[in-house]
DNA sequence: GCGCTGAGTGAACAGCGTTCACAAAATGAA
DNA sequence: TTCATTTTGTGAACGCTGTTCACTCAGCGC
């Protein structure tokens, strides 16, 4: 492909540009959006405040950028367990408990790119945050896993493959979410549990594929 | 209980206190975290910025009494589900998708209280919203409903009860995050489903309390 | 009436995102 | 090279934010 810019002029404004958002990348990441200011930007890469904005329109698109590719970098990991040779229930189980752990490795990032609320009215999606692109990749691969499932014979066949894809999305996103805002998830400070983060994933993934599949409930 | 303040002075300051809180519930609710501001609430309800500040520390603590009192409040619906008379796994399945509703009835508190990310050390736990009483109280209810299953044979036992409470609070806690968010889920715009939001609820809660069952996959 | 405690205020501080007029530099054309 | 044009970067400002502080004033016990 024409990824080779020749220009100096060019080149030069990838690269700062592409200093700006990594300055943002590294303070998000560890202070999180309420961290994360304009100035301070301009202040980690000697910059003026002032100049962050002939390379973006605003601060919300610029975190934005960081959301998204944050996102890609979720659907990659998950994309490549999807793809494997792997029997069947134990791979979308993975498929699963990949997308958490990737999810919590930056937890600021993945929580911010959900924290927003969409407006109710019928209106252009404004306040949403996650292009077209990203969801429907998401959706479409976890579509074409149950889709597998179904075809295999290991899933129910009485709903519809969407419906489940869904399903399953909102089950994983819910404890990547509880264990990035629970630091201590699921061995909760009033209530301990036996069971570490690490085996929780596991056991969660489990939880949410079984209830998809047919026949006795075996485990391996 | 000894309810009753006397003093005029003591009637008068929960009075404004009252009103303070219900100006920012009101604002909260429709314009969110965002919207609302010390300033804006002043505004609401006649009074200078800075006398909020004799009634609350900060403004994070008065948003925190907001979520605080919100989260109660869907437990207490809930709670109210799973005192009920009614057979279980149906019981079991309405609290998860009572739940679900009445957090989504206020989207932005919901979203807002789950949407700080605890710090990752074992130190003292300073972004954390929740008390532990509320914690305490939705793990509480979900443990029970789980050995009640547990008791019926409706249930596989061979998961302790707490582990499997937690993975129901983060799999409903996950759907009301996705409606929240994409204000289309789960019919979204690049690719609509046929099922329509309150079904997709009860589908949701059906899947998570399947995954619990024990015996052949039946349904009602 | 006197003193005191608490409610309420206006002004200010530091920080925020953003804009704008302007300087400096790089570019393309002659 | 020289000139004109476009792009890159800046300092200062605007309006907003949460919060503090010295201050006034009303209500209360004595």
């Amino acid at each position: 492909m024409e990824d080779e810019l020749h220009t100096p002029a060019e080149r030069r404004r990838i690269r700062v540009r592409g200093a700006i958002l990594e300055a943002a990348e590294r303070v998000f990441a560890v202070e999180g959006e309420a961290g994360l200011s304009i100035r301070r930007i301009a202040d980690e890469i000697d910059y003026s405040p002032a100049a962050i904005y002939k390379y973006f329109g605003s601060k919300d698109e610029l975190i934005d950028e960081l959301k998204e590719a944050f996102f890609g970098r979720i659907l990659e990991s998950v994309n490549l367990i999807a793809d494997r040779a792997e029997p069947f229930p134990a791979r979308a189980r993975r498929c699963v408990s990949t997308y958490v752990r990737k999810a919590l490795e930056k937890p600021h990032h993945y929580v911010a790119a959900f924290s927003g609320v969409a407006p109710p009215a019928p209106t252009v999606p404004e306040g949403c945050e996650f292009s077209d692109s990203n969801r429907a990749q998401a959706f479409a691969i976890l579509t074409e896993m149950v889709g597998e499932g179904l075809d295999n014979g290991c899933f129910r066949p009485e709903r519809v493959r969407d419906t489940a894809a869904k399903s399953i999305w909102a089950s994983m996103h819910g404890l990547a979410m509880m264990i990035a805002h629970f630091n201590d998830f699921p061995s909760m400070a009033t209530m301990p549990s036996a069971m570490g983060q690490d085996d929780f994933i596991d056991f969660h993934a489990d939880l949410i594929i079984r209830s998809l599949e047919s026949g006795p409930t075996k485990r391996d």
